[in-house]
RNA sequence: GCGUCUAUAGCUCAGUUGGUUAGAGCGCUACCUUGACAUGGUAGAGGUCCCCUGUUCGAGUCAGGGUAGACGCACCA
């Protein structure tokens, strides 16, 4: 083995065997256990979320499937409607294209050529994570089977009328061409004007002043809307107001909705183009005038010499018109929020057109019960509030995207524009009895992805066919994603899959934390702080990081602050940690918060912690090949050390299994971190030298030190192997052949996971160990801080030694002269006080080095001094307990107690401290 | 406006139903190239647990009120 674990060495390979195994596929056998990836998007390469998520659902994954279960982790990409749409025009737009120039055939054409090349990006960076999801089962939402599903929820949701179609306002992407839905809107604060406007009334009795922050929109504003109970303009309603510039009359009307307070107390209505005028609108049946094409210029109902003009540069020459004639009240500075699309950026319009709608309120009835009933569990579980929240107040869904990327919506319109509904034209013509003499052409118009995505848990699984899958894994066993998608995904899931298969999609939610900088910002390209995690893996260079995160940057000087702090952060670039590191990395920060900010240092420390378990192996390996391990049988004696670290792995086992079914991956690799490093490195290795180097020690023993060396790190390889899947690999087929496992063409990654053993469980061994261990801490406590060599050989006195002490001396002889470098012990006699030493208590055993030539009297001192002064403190703090009535007579007996203990062990610290302080000083 | 969350060591974070002398990693200081590992070892320094008030024998933990910050939803022209 090389000295120092190098990841690049083994990671591909090792998937490579193993995907070509064919270990990633569900068993067949035991208890189902089943994950769905949450689809990511064809168009995407994988950013640090997935990487974190991913682990997290591989480490399930790979641990359930060690525990014997039918594991499936059902994996797949979606379509992403308008991002695939985008990237692919872009190319286009590159050759002096359109998609237009090509049409709809040919366009999709070549998308599919694009996904052929280019959509295989995220999952080969998937398998760079080492993530083992089934990919022969890998699902397309635009695969023809997903499209069945597709088409058939559709059209049975339109038999149900739960899917109609209507023209209504939407949210109208000008840049895309299509409508989206609220989710995809993004309201952010900025920074514009509120315009103060007067109508006059038409019978030029007076006027009324209105304000808008859309000022080109008065083109379209159909009445004045004032409030009924308004004292001020009750007498004007009813009255006709000519609007300036295009003398147009329109009614002064009443209603609610008006606030009296706000402003002037009058508002313009537009029904067509504000959400809340299109509801007054409908209500006083108001015409409504749609000002704008659809890329947000103003169309044939515009004034004629405004026609064709940006609503933007409509915007500037209608407010100077209005200035010029003398309509323009005033001009405020106004914060509002902005609606802007969230893959354009465009200023969303408020539009009129014809869409398709899913009426959710009947699948969110269902729903919401699941998470109600606990039938599905959040977690953390204060998710499930953001969800009801969200429930309650659902509004319908708008379904149909003006794209060509996508499921192409199955309604079929003959020349009187009657919709038909079907699975295909065929079934159209034949269910509603439509000869061939009628001219049917299809809708335009495809589906929202989500909508696909939504069915994500049954149509991967086979629906609308009946699959064993179908019924072995619905519903899967838990959803890992973030809280960011819990409205987009997470609820149509539930209502859809409630709707149509009568189950729940997953019993359990985990919502992950959102991976920030190391300074709590988001990640995002115009930050520059982003971080690729196959660079975090291999490596790379500055120069290349500095490339990649000013590709593209529209504005140089953003490159510029960008570079500087690249440089600042990483002069060096990014060394290569490898998978393993990264992924413990992962899970040792999955705590229950919902923002993690990323840290480097952790992921150099998770690395050096894949270099010491390299390191223990190479130690353990050193200690036992073509040496007699056991394995084939032979006497087998365990050392005090073999027990204890026998005892040490069950509790850890059970700890990790503990946390992880609490989904707890910190604690779980917090466990694993510390018994490796902190007690089999630390300590059981060191244990395990006297011996083996010892010619004292019998063949039995020798045999009993390699056999537990080799076999608990076995044991321990088995339990890390779902978080670091590579390095555990790669130990494991070395190791296991000395534990008697056969591994030609086996993996770690199908052996059992380990169980508790009752049997190993010692409480007793535990505590011999304890002692010993403060043992040895005492001596290299007074060798660090009095400045004597750890090489130094030391002889110590041992004084006020009970029988138990006595017993583990016994035991412990050779572990205690080895690991503390003594030369010699020797128990004092009852009375006698030996030499002037510096002490350390183990229990009530005194260990005295004496100082003759060795120990600096006041350093001593003031070594004895600090500990004395720690003891004061606490021990007045727990006397005023235990002097306190009310603490007395009402605190637990055994808390009571404990303070006792505590106290008395203090007073005994205290009184052979005060004692040598004495000793010493008197010298 | 409604809702959710966060505040603990210089940094990034744990801290279970209230009962420890408040922990870990990184960083820092001193010493150590000892034979698995300098991506290492040993020892050490470092905390007003954001503030106030309460409940309690006892509060980092519970309640109320602040302060600072993050997020979601709905928003007035």
């Amino acid at each position: 083995m090389d000295k120092t674990f190098s990841p690049q060495n083994i990671e591909q390979q090792c998937y490579q065997n193993w995907e070509d195994s064919g270990y990633f596929q569900a068993s067949g056998k035991g208890e189902p256990y089943c994950i769905l990836l949450p689809p990511p998007n064809v168009t995407g390469s994988l950013h640090m979320g997935h990487a974190f998520q991913h682990t997290i659902m591989d480490a399930l994954i790979r641990y359930h499937r060690m525990k014997g279960d039918n594991t499936l982790w059902q994996c797949g990409t979606d379509h992403a409607g308008i991002a695939t749409q985008m990237v692919v025009e872009r190319q286009l737009n590159a050759e002096g294209k359109t998609r237009h120039d090509l049409g709809r055939e040919a366009f999709i054409e070549k998308v599919w050529d694009w996904k052929a090349q280019s959509g295989g990006t995220i999952t080969s960076q998937m398998r760079r994570m080492g993530t083992s999801p089934d990919w022969q089962r890998e699902a397309f939402t635009m695969d023809p089977e997903l499209s069945d599903a597709v088409k058939e929820v559709f059209v049975q949701l339109y038999d149900e009328g739960l899917i109609y179609r209507g023209q209504r306002l939407v949210n109208w992407d000008p840049v895309l061409h299509t409508a989206v839905s609220d989710l995809e809107v993004l309201n952010e604060e900025e920074a514009g004007h509120m315009w103060h406007m007067r109508y006059p009334l038409a019978d030029g009795t007076g006027e009324l002043v209105v304000a808008t922050t859309r000022p080109e929109t008065m083109l379209g504003d159909t009445a004045v809307a004032v409030h009924p109970d308004d004292e001020r303009y009750k007498h004007l309603v009813g009255k006709q107001i000519k609007l300036p510039i295009t003398g147009r009359l329109i009614n002064i009307i009443a209603d609610d909705y008006v606030d009296p307070e706000f402003g002037t107390g009058c508002v313009k209505i537009t029904p067509a183009h504000d959400f809340n005028d299109y509801e007054i609108g409908k209500r006083h049946n108001l015409e409504m005038i749609n000002l704008f094409t659809p890329d947000a210029k103003l169309n044939g109902n515009a004034p004629e010499q405004l026609q064709g003009l940006d609503r933007f540069d409509a915007r500037q020459k209608i407010v100077a018109q209005l200035d010029a004639e003398g309509f323009l009240v005033k001009i405020d500075d106004h914060k509002l929020k902005v609606p802007r699309g969230d893959r354009s950026g465009a200023v969303i319009e408020p539009y009129l057109t014809d869409q398709w709608y899913v009426a959710v309120e009947s699948l969110a009835k269902p729903a919401i019960d699941a998470v109600e009933t606990g039938e599905i569990r959040f977690i953390p579980e204060n998710w499930n509030k953001t969800y009801y929240q969200w429930m309650y107040n659902i509004q319908d869904w708008c379904i149909s995207r003006q794209l060509w990327w996508g499921h192409r919506i199955p309604a079929w319109y003959d020349s009187n524009d009657n919709v038909y509904v079907g699975r295909d034209e065929a079934e159209v013509r034949a269910k509603h009895q439509l000869g061939d003499d009628v001219v049917l052409r299809q809708d335009e118009d495809v589906l929202d992805t989500w909508f696909s995505s939504a069915l994500w848990p049954f149509a991967t699984l086979g629906w609308p066919k009946e699959t064993p899958e179908l019924d072995t894994f619905v519903p899967s066993s838990v959803l890992v994603t973030g809280f960011d998608i819990i409205f987009f995904w997470v609820a149509r899931m539930i209502m859809m899959t409630k709707k149509f298969t009568g189950k729940i999609p997953f019993k359990d939610i985990y919502i992950t934390g959102l991976i920030r900088d190391e300074h709590g910002d988001k990640m995002s390209k115009s930050k520059g702080n982003v971080l690729d995690p196959i660079d975090l893996i291999d490596g790379i260079d500055l120069d290349g990081l500095l490339a990649k995160r000013t590709a593209g940057m529209m504005q140089p000087q953003l490159a510029e602050k960008i570079t500087k702090r690249t440089r600042k952060q990483f002069p060096e670039g990014i060394a290569a940690y490898g998978t393993d590191a990264l992924r413990f990395t992962f899970a040792a920060m999955a705590s229950t918060s919902r923002d993690i900010n990323f840290d480097m240092g952790r992921v150099e420390g998770y690395r050096n912690f894949c270099n010491k378990l390299w390191n223990a192996s190479r130690f353990v390996l050193m200690n036992t090949e073509d040496q007699d391990t056991g394995a084939n049988g032979g006497e087998l004696e365990l050392s005090l050390a073999d027990r204890w670290i026998w005892a040490q792995f069950q509790q850890t086992l059970a700890e990790f299994e503990t946390h992880l079914s609490e989904y707890r991956f910190d604690l779980a690799s917090h466990a694993v971190y510390e018994f490796t490093w902190n007690q089999f490195c630390d300590w059981y290795l060191e244990l395990s030298k006297p011996v083996l180097n010892s010619d004292a020690s019998t063949d039995a023993q020798k045999r009993g030190t390699r056999h537990t060396l080799v076999n608990v790190l076995e044991s321990l390889l088995r339990l890390m192997h779902p978080i670091m899947p590579f390095i555990t690999e790669e130990i494991w087929q070395r190791v296991a052949p000395l534990c008697g496992i056969h591994v030609k063409g086996s993996s770690i990654m199908i052996q059992p996971f380990p169980q508790v053993d009752a049997t190993k469980q010692d409480s007793d061994v535990l505590k011999d160990i304890e002692w010993l261990k403060s043992f040895i801490v005492g001596i290299r406590n007074i060798r660090g801080e009095m400045d004597i060599s750890p090489n130094k050989p030391l002889s110590v006195l041992l004084r006020n030694v009970s029988a138990e002490d006595t017993r583990r001396l016994d035991i412990s002889a050779a572990f205690l002269s080895k690991l503390a470098k003594l030369e010699g012990v020797s128990i004092l006699q009852p009375g006698d006080k030996g030499p002037a030493s510096a002490t350390a208590l183990v229990g009530e055993m005194e260990i005295l080095i004496p100082m003759a030539g060795l120990i600096d009297k006041d350093a001593e001192l003031a070594r004895i001094g600090k500990a004395l002064e720690k003891l004061e403190k606490d021990m007045s703090r727990t006397q005023g307990k235990l002097a306190n009535d009310n603490f007395v007579s009402k605190a637990p007996e055994a808390v009571i107690d404990k303070e006792k203990a505590k106290l008395a062990d203090m007073q005994m610290q205290f009184s052979k401290l005060k004692e040598q302080q004495e000793t010493i000083s008197n010298l």
